[in-house]
DNA sequence: GATGGTTTTGTAAACGTTTTCATTACGAAG
DNA sequence: CTTCGTAATGAAAACGTTTACAAAACCATC
């Protein structure tokens, strides 16, 4: 088996070189105060011996640990993991290390992060909740936390950065109404204990705006129980053979839009002649059906920059401006909704 | 602006309930050794006052972080996430939190990464590597390390779950060559510096086998350098473009077998009566084409979950038996190969 | 009411850093 | 040869835990 050395700590290089730790801290962090020699010798023996600081000591003296946690609902979902990506990517260039946690939607989960992301010490959040209200704990503690898409409430509010869901809402529905769709079929996607219905109030506000009375069965909720694209499938499926009339749909997710095509297909309904469709997140899977999904595209890489933006400065203790920062969504248009 | 409190130390929690240090260490971590009552009282401060450990503090005394280190290529790839988050899921049951580091193929990225993983004290890592050999001071440290999928090499070999590679290309291919095609082109991944290529020694084996030609020609490697799926498309449309005969396909990953149905839309050509195709990974996208996808499913959650085993065993110095687990594979058939 | 065993509690060292403060070394200026 | 200022170095405390060891408290037995 292997033997697993003890590490070198800083003690080990000091002996080595001949210098007490203090220089060799000071060298290490090039903090100044040490002479060309010194710092030649100290990184000779850095180097060859392949001295690896000790995160969870320099942590623990800094209260500091250059690592921010996000919280978020599934890697495995592409409109998440592209957050992730590219929050990663961000901070990596800046130093920062990601700490990724999956709730799954769960709040009690959830909460278990927030208390394990506290006890690691991290030094902000970025969060995609599922939760109505954060857990005081974290709040009491001063904690910086952005939140991501999702605005849980707060004491204090908190930042937030997303796509204005009631605009988002809104485009979708006027887009098919434009094309000439009388009966829209809205399908939510799973909130979980989280209230905010934004982008239903978008598709509400649409109908109303045009004289169109809001028929509480052509909106559908999931009920988070099965995946997304199984559940929406079986959904609408059921929905049709009530056979109310429908030629539009809106779904929440690329997942989502893609139970809704399959339940149509099923049904012997053709896109876009009898019903047209619009999904959200514009991600490879919208080229990929027949006919190409028309799309809300939401900007991931944005939203994350900016969020990561906004978390950095208030780690860095800047009184920042605008709480929250809204980043604009865009319809492409294919050939689902022709 | 938020008052960032200091958050409490068992030291207050001690001070409060009149009581030593020592004593709260105990009941915090069910040592066993104290009287009901002080238990009672010690967690009722505890929990009034919200306080949460010092995971830093923690680990500096305990060297160990209860913390695993998952190198991967990314986490936008749906194979990779899907590693990811069932090694999670698996690890968050048994009180590891995982690490993820996506080094984007990027051998530097990953060397930095591995620094920083050992840096941060993880009990242990799970590697898809980009490297052809792992960095020495880290294999120094006699760090657990479990490779998955790709296999670099070591001085000393380290343990590894995958699939047979070897198998998965041969598989692939006799498929084809039993559907009756004759010319069957060849989609690398991108391999980096990393120079295994077993997938295709199946696919020549199989070839040989039957006695047929293998020809270079046919074998199209990837640069890396564009996306994957747009990088495939034009590959596969160029080899089309020279007029050699093909009526087979097999692509590395499911954005590959994107590229080369779109490539073969473009040129005319139908599927699966003028080109035969299959792909890796069996995700949702190989449902999502016309016609669907035959795919080699890979069994994404058996291998995390393997992997996982076998690390945590290798953190709790057992002796681990089988260096390698080999996870099967199997052809899932649809109209891209009838 | 001493003796001895068990249970419960406390003291202090250690983990590997950073940083304050004191000290030493080194030239330059008087 | 002092004196002083600056540059380089070191000693030691602190961060929040765990744990070995010592001490105290309790209880039963003689």
């Amino acid at each position: 088996m292997e033997e697993s050395k003890k590490p070198l700590s800083i003690k080990d290089i000091a002996a080595i070189s001949g210098v007490s730790i203090a220089t060799v801290s000071r060298v290490l962090n090039r903090k100044g105060n040490y002479s060309p020699e010194t710092e030649k010798k100290i990184m000779a023996v850095v180097n060859s011996y392949g001295y690896i600081s000790n995160m969870a000591a320099k942590s623990l003296r800094e209260a500091k640990s250059h690592t921010i946690g996000l919280i978020m609902p599934n890697v495995n979902n592409v409109f998440f993991s592209n957050l992730a990506y590219y929050s990663e990517t961000y901070l990596s260039e800046r130093n920062y290390s990601l700490f990724i946690c999956n709730s799954g939607n769960s709040g009690e989960k959830e909460a278990a992060y927030f208390r394990t992301l506290a006890s690691r010490g991290v030094d902000g959040i970025l969060c995609i909740s599922t939760l109505d209200t954060l857990p005081a704990e974290i709040l009491a503690r001063g904690l910086p936390i952005v939140c991501v898409d999702r605005h849980p409430r707060a004491s204090h509010p908190l930042p937030w950065v997303g796509n204005d869901g009631f605009l988002a809402g809104r485009t979708a529905t006027e887009h098919l109404l434009d094309k000439g769709c009388k009966h829209i079929l809205y399908i939510s996607s799973y909130l979980g204990n989280y209230g905010r219905r934004d982008r239903m109030e978008g598709y509400m506000q649409a109908l109303k705006d045009r004289g169109i009375f809001v028929d509480k069965n052509y909106i559908l909720e999931r009920s988070g129980r099965e995946p997304t694209q199984i559940e929406v499938e079986i959904l609408v499926y059921r929905f049709l053979q009530g056979h109310l009339p429908v030629d539009g749909i809106i779904t929440a997710s690329e997942p989502a839009a893609l139970g809704a095509v399959y339940a149509l297909n099923r049904a012997g309904l053709s896109i876009p002649e009898d019903v047209r469709i619009v999904g959200f997140d514009n991600t490879l899977y919208s080229l990929l059906t027949t006919p190409p999904l028309s799309s809300i595209e939401r900007y991931p890489q944005k939203i994350a920059v900016k969020a990561c933006e906004h978390l950095l400065r208030l780690i860095d203790g800047e009184v920042v401006e605008e709480m929250n920062v809204t980043v604009p969504v865009n319809l492409v248009e294919r050939e689902s909704s022709r």
